[in-house]
DNA sequence: GACTTTTAAGGCATATTCCCTTAAACTGAA
DNA sequence: TTCAGTTTAAGGGAATATGCCTTAAAAGTC
Protein backbone atom coordinates (compact mmCIF):
# COMPACT_ATOMS: atom_id res chain seq x y z
CA UNK A 1 0.00 0.00 0.00
CA UNK A 2 1.23 3.45 -1.12
CA UNK A 3 0.89 5.19 2.20
CA UNK A 4 1.36 2.57 4.57
CA UNK A 5 5.13 4.28 6.02
CA UNK A 6 2.96 7.27 7.29
CA UNK A 7 0.61 5.09 9.08
CA UNK A 8 3.34 3.23 10.91
CA UNK A 9 5.33 6.36 11.30
CA UNK A 10 2.21 7.76 12.96
CA UNK A 11 1.71 5.10 15.42
CA UNK A 12 5.59 4.77 16.34
CA UNK A 13 4.68 8.19 17.51
CA UNK A 14 1.77 7.25 19.17
CA UNK A 15 -0.04 10.01 17.27
CA UNK A 16 -3.87 9.68 16.10
CA UNK A 17 -5.45 10.97 13.00
CA UNK A 18 -7.20 13.51 14.93
CA UNK A 19 -3.80 14.96 15.51
CA UNK A 20 -1.97 14.67 12.25
CA UNK A 21 -5.33 15.96 10.53
CA UNK A 22 -5.06 18.76 13.21
CA UNK A 23 -1.46 19.72 12.33
CA UNK A 24 -1.86 19.25 8.88
CA UNK A 25 -5.31 21.62 8.93
CA UNK A 26 -7.25 18.97 7.26
CA UNK A 27 -10.36 17.01 8.99
CA UNK A 28 -9.65 13.56 10.37
CA UNK A 29 -11.69 11.50 7.69
CA UNK A 30 -9.97 13.75 4.82
CA UNK A 31 -6.13 12.50 6.62
CA UNK A 32 -7.99 9.01 7.28
CA UNK A 33 -8.11 8.85 3.62
CA UNK A 34 -4.97 9.92 2.73
CA UNK A 35 -3.87 7.01 4.75
CA UNK A 36 -6.26 4.88 3.30
CA UNK A 37 -5.05 5.76 -0.33
CA UNK A 38 -8.48 6.67 -1.31
CA UNK A 39 -7.41 10.40 -1.41
CA UNK A 40 -4.37 11.57 -3.09
CA UNK A 41 -1.74 13.12 -0.79
CA UNK A 42 -0.88 16.75 -2.10
CA UNK A 43 2.72 17.93 -2.30
CA UNK A 44 2.04 20.58 0.35
CA UNK A 45 1.05 17.84 2.63
CA UNK A 46 3.37 15.05 2.11
CA UNK A 47 5.93 17.98 2.76
CA UNK A 48 5.15 18.80 6.46
CA UNK A 49 4.78 14.85 7.04
CA UNK A 50 8.04 14.79 5.95
CA UNK A 51 9.16 17.62 8.08
CA UNK A 52 7.60 16.00 11.34
CA UNK A 53 8.76 12.83 10.46
CA UNK A 54 12.16 13.90 9.66
CA UNK A 55 12.33 12.34 6.30
CA UNK A 56 12.08 12.79 2.61
CA UNK A 57 9.24 12.74 0.28
CA UNK A 58 11.14 9.72 -1.68
CA UNK A 59 10.98 7.58 1.81
CA UNK A 60 6.98 8.54 2.45
CA UNK A 61 6.00 6.99 -1.28
CA UNK A 62 8.46 4.45 -0.94
CA UNK A 63 11.14 5.42 -3.62
CA UNK A 64 13.45 4.64 -1.19
CA UNK A 65 14.44 2.63 2.17
CA UNK A 66 17.10 5.53 2.99
CA UNK A 67 14.84 7.30 6.31
CA UNK A 68 17.22 10.11 6.48
CA UNK A 69 16.25 13.15 4.70
CA UNK A 70 18.12 14.62 2.30
CA UNK A 71 19.98 17.70 3.29
CA UNK A 72 17.32 20.53 3.35
CA UNK A 73 17.85 23.83 1.30
CA UNK A 74 18.98 26.54 3.86
CA UNK A 75 16.30 29.42 1.82
CA UNK A 76 13.24 26.71 1.68
CA UNK A 77 9.46 27.96 2.46
CA UNK A 78 7.46 25.44 3.88
CA UNK A 79 4.95 25.33 1.21
CA UNK A 80 1.13 26.20 1.90
CA UNK B 1 8.21 29.19 -8.42
CA UNK B 2 7.68 25.83 -7.18
CA UNK B 3 8.09 23.38 -10.71
CA UNK B 4 10.66 25.95 -11.61
CA UNK B 5 13.01 23.14 -11.57
CA UNK B 6 11.11 20.16 -13.74
CA UNK B 7 11.12 22.88 -16.67
CA UNK B 8 14.88 23.48 -16.36
CA UNK B 9 15.74 20.05 -16.46
CA UNK B 10 13.75 19.15 -19.36
CA UNK B 11 15.43 22.52 -21.31
CA UNK B 12 18.85 21.05 -20.26
CA UNK B 13 17.53 18.36 -21.90
CA UNK B 14 16.21 19.57 -25.16
CA UNK B 15 13.03 18.27 -24.08
CA UNK B 16 9.73 19.85 -25.49
CA UNK B 17 6.75 19.79 -23.30
CA UNK B 18 4.79 17.64 -26.18
CA UNK B 19 7.60 14.75 -25.07
CA UNK B 20 7.07 15.15 -21.83
CA UNK B 21 3.43 14.96 -22.21
CA UNK B 22 3.88 11.72 -24.12
CA UNK B 23 6.12 9.99 -21.50
CA UNK B 24 3.68 11.40 -18.94
CA UNK B 25 0.47 10.06 -20.79
CA UNK B 26 -1.19 13.77 -20.37
CA UNK B 27 -1.89 15.75 -22.75
CA UNK B 28 0.62 19.23 -23.71
CA UNK B 29 -1.66 21.44 -21.70
CA UNK B 30 -1.85 19.40 -19.10
CA UNK B 31 1.64 19.42 -18.87
CA UNK B 32 2.23 22.96 -19.68
CA UNK B 33 -0.57 23.70 -16.63
CA UNK B 34 2.09 21.31 -14.57
CA UNK B 35 4.96 23.66 -15.38
CA UNK B 36 3.06 26.88 -14.66
CA UNK B 37 2.03 25.93 -11.43
CA UNK B 38 -1.60 25.73 -12.36
CA UNK B 39 -2.17 22.33 -11.76
CA UNK B 40 -0.90 20.47 -8.76
CA UNK B 41 1.39 17.13 -10.25
CA UNK B 42 0.33 14.07 -8.93
CA UNK B 43 2.72 11.74 -6.97
CA UNK B 44 2.84 9.05 -9.29
CA UNK B 45 4.02 12.18 -12.18
CA UNK B 46 6.71 13.36 -9.91
CA UNK B 47 7.86 9.89 -9.87
CA UNK B 48 7.99 9.56 -13.14
CA UNK B 49 9.78 13.08 -13.81
CA UNK B 50 11.97 12.08 -11.62
CA UNK B 51 12.92 8.37 -12.36
CA UNK B 52 13.55 10.36 -16.06
CA UNK B 53 16.05 12.80 -14.45
CA UNK B 54 17.47 10.54 -12.45
CA UNK B 55 16.93 12.93 -9.27
CA UNK B 56 14.75 12.70 -6.30
CA UNK B 57 10.93 14.11 -5.58
CA UNK B 58 12.53 16.27 -2.71
CA UNK B 59 14.60 17.69 -5.21
CA UNK B 60 12.29 18.81 -8.19
CA UNK B 61 9.97 20.46 -5.07
CA UNK B 62 12.91 22.39 -3.69
CA UNK B 63 13.36 20.57 -0.44
CA UNK B 64 16.44 19.83 -1.06
CA UNK B 65 19.69 21.12 -3.34
CA UNK B 66 21.17 17.21 -3.35
CA UNK B 67 20.43 16.55 -6.81
CA UNK B 68 21.12 13.06 -6.33
CA UNK B 69 18.62 10.51 -5.94
CA UNK B 70 18.94 7.81 -2.36
CA UNK B 71 19.23 4.21 -4.06
CA UNK B 72 15.75 2.95 -5.08
CA UNK B 73 13.88 -0.01 -3.50
CA UNK B 74 14.59 -2.78 -5.17
CA UNK B 75 10.80 -4.08 -5.09
CA UNK B 76 9.96 -0.84 -5.79
CA UNK B 77 6.97 -0.97 -8.64
CA UNK B 78 6.68 2.36 -10.83
CA UNK B 79 3.01 3.97 -9.42
CA UNK B 80 0.23 3.69 -11.69
C1' DG C 1 8.12 38.58 -43.88
C1' DA C 2 6.09 33.75 -44.02
C1' DC C 3 6.37 29.13 -42.03
C1' DT C 4 7.03 25.82 -38.45
C1' DT C 5 7.50 24.66 -33.83
C1' DT C 6 6.64 25.30 -29.20
C1' DT C 7 4.16 27.03 -25.33
C1' DA C 8 0.09 29.16 -23.05
C1' DA C 9 -4.84 30.67 -22.45
C1' DG C 10 -9.99 30.06 -22.34
C1' DG C 11 -13.67 27.10 -21.73
C1' DC C 12 -15.91 23.13 -20.10
C1' DA C 13 -17.39 18.13 -18.97
C1' DT C 14 -15.90 15.19 -15.74
C1' DA C 15 -13.50 13.64 -11.72
C1' DT C 16 -11.73 14.59 -7.35
C1' DT C 17 -11.44 16.75 -2.97
C1' DC C 18 -12.78 17.63 1.55
C1' DC C 19 -15.94 17.87 5.02
C1' DC C 20 -20.08 16.49 7.33
C1' DT C 21 -22.62 12.97 9.76
C1' DT C 22 -22.65 8.63 11.33
C1' DA C 23 -21.21 4.03 11.97
C1' DA C 24 -17.94 0.74 13.14
C1' DA C 25 -13.90 -0.87 15.65
C1' DC C 26 -11.13 -0.68 19.52
C1' DT C 27 -9.87 0.17 24.66
C1' DG C 28 -10.16 -0.18 29.31
C1' DA C 29 -12.38 0.32 33.67
C1' DA C 30 -15.99 -1.17 36.65
C1' DT D 1 -19.28 -8.31 29.36
C1' DT D 2 -21.12 -4.21 29.27
C1' DC D 3 -20.66 0.51 29.02
C1' DA D 4 -18.47 4.98 27.98
C1' DG D 5 -14.82 7.05 25.72
C1' DT D 6 -11.70 7.06 21.96
C1' DT D 7 -10.21 6.24 17.46
C1' DT D 8 -10.86 5.07 12.71
C1' DA D 9 -13.72 4.37 8.51
C1' DA D 10 -17.86 4.70 5.38
C1' DG D 11 -21.58 7.20 2.80
C1' DG D 12 -23.09 11.27 0.69
C1' DG D 13 -22.77 15.66 -1.46
C1' DA D 14 -21.37 20.65 -2.43
C1' DA D 15 -17.47 22.83 -3.96
C1' DT D 16 -13.29 22.63 -6.26
C1' DA D 17 -9.79 20.83 -9.28
C1' DT D 18 -8.38 18.19 -13.17
C1' DG D 19 -7.32 17.26 -17.85
C1' DC D 20 -8.34 17.87 -22.52
C1' DC D 21 -10.01 20.39 -26.35
C1' DT D 22 -9.48 24.33 -29.43
C1' DT D 23 -7.13 28.20 -30.34
C1' DA D 24 -4.00 31.89 -29.63
C1' DA D 25 0.36 33.62 -28.72
C1' DA D 26 5.25 33.30 -28.60
C1' DA D 27 9.62 31.71 -30.23
C1' DG D 28 12.56 29.93 -33.64
C1' DT D 29 13.98 29.15 -38.67
C1' DC D 30 14.65 30.23 -43.36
Amino acid sequence: MLYERIRNMREDRDMTQEQMAKYLSVHQTTYSDYELGNLNIPISVLDKIALLFGTSIDYLVNRTDEKIPYPRRKKYQQGK
